[in-house]
DNA sequence: TTAGTTAGTGCATTTTTTACACTAATTACT
DNA sequence: AGTAATTAGTGTAAAAAATGCACTAACTAA
């Protein structure tokens, strides 16, 4: 039995941004690079050491805010990952968190550590940092989770937005084709979207209708009992069939 | 910035495991008394400091072992708590794990720091050590979710068992009464559930059939795509409503 | 005027969910 | 032996939700 608890009090933590963008129908991270070492000049997620005296939701903002320049993010714990040699200088348990922002609607600002910060699309992105790789996968889970149980997807994309964005928004996080029909029948009767009389402006085709969430009525909505809730279900490929005569 | 890392490192990371058990209708959670500062004496989560050198998981089910004579257990990790002042000896972050099992096949045996290791019924349970109220809302919360989710039901009962003690189990963690014949069709049609050939013995009224969880099949369906749901549907209660003549 | 592009719409069928009440099997008691 | 008490077990009709599917509408550019 360890008497002596200062043994245990050696270890740090540090806390890791998962941020989500969507644009031009692609799923987008911020990443930064690296600084300071380890793995300096590596792409990496926004992350830093939790000071002492510091709770650690706070430090996941004030680390955002350090590294990128974003404020006023609402962000949500994921996962926690302590595997003894995840980190070069010591014991070190990160925490994982994660957040979806409308792209636009900030301006992108390394400083401290970072030299760089941008959106990188998703799809295809090369090897990162510590664990980071395995830190993202749990976070895409997670959006995708939460994709289906609540109504997120309006975080992404800008206040009026078309019906077809949205599908393809839908489209790009679960990764697999829905049917246009029943998308739109689905998300409509939910009643959670307000048709803003207004059309695109500058598309060489019909114009869509651009669309607001509207959140006042879904919190209403979820007061009484109101649930999301958007299967996955992509659109049926139709087989060939090879009949023996 | 800081340039000396040795500053953040003097955190300590505990473990804290929140292992359910369902019993006599209720649902249980395993407590230890404590008989270490802080909090000596007072009923917590069996939890306790990870070591330096040792992973996150690997920790957590050593220091269940060594609480409470608990092996062999699966935890799945929930949640990080990162409060500045929730120990009192330092600045602790503790990540909870959490885990179901079937009470009668394991034997407490409190060890280590632990006074004794008892089971205790979660509804109407004083006030736990640390922030562990707080971290066993969230692990009923995430019960909550994964048994809608995952057949994870019968973890918490014998290997033989019968629909009514299944319906009941549910009704405990979801906290809501459901139709009888409306449950017993759902699971049923589910074809994860084996007819025993057997019925209860030694009660008083009509024995019912012994079901087993056919775990083999559950795992080839999810290969086929399959995904187990079960809703929450609580019994409509009747109002009576008064009519002004 | 036409070609190209995306928006927008409806219906019939199938599947799933819901609400609901009686009979069956057993023991305990007299 | 009969009866009361207790829980097990069962089916159906109606409503709601999900599915599959293809054409017309509106706009721009050439």
């Amino acid at each position: 039995m360890a008497t002596n608890f200062d043994n245990y009090f050696k270890s740090a933590f540090t806390v890791d941004n998962v941020i989500f963008g969507f644009d031009e129908g692609d799923l987008k991270v911020l990443l930064i690079k690296r600084g300071e070492e380890p793995h300096i000049g590596e792409w990496a997620l926004p992350g830093y050491f939790v000071k002492t005296e510091e709770d650690l939701d706070a430090a996941a903002k004030r680390v955002l805010s350090e590294l990128t320049g974003l404020t006023n993010v609402y962000l949500e714990q994921v996962h926690a990952f302590g595997s003894v040699n995840r980190h070069a200088f010591g014991r070190v348990i990160t925490v994982s968190y994660f957040s979806l922002i409308k792209i636009d609607n900030y301006i992108i600002q390394p400083s401290s550590i970072a030299l760089q910060a941008q959106w990188h699309t998703v799809n295809g992105l090369q090897h990162l940092a510590f664990d980071h790789d395995t830190i993202l996968e749990s976070c895409l889970q997670r959006l995708k989770w939460l994709v289906k149980t609540r109504p997120v997807g309006f975080e992404l994309l800008p206040p009026k937005f078309t019906l077809t964005e949205l599908q393809h928004l839908y489209e790009a996080i679960l990764r697999c084709p829905l049917d246009k029909r029943n998308f739109r029948k689905k998300i409509l009767s939910m009643n959670l979207l307000v048709d803003c009389d207004e059309t695109q402006e500058g598309v060489a085709h019909r114009p869509a209708k651009l669309y607001k969430f509207d959140r006042k009525r879904y919190n209403k909505l979820v007061e009484q009992g109101f649930n999301f809730e958007l299967k996955e279900t992509p659109i049926k490929i139709k087989k060939t069939v090879e009949v023996s005569s």
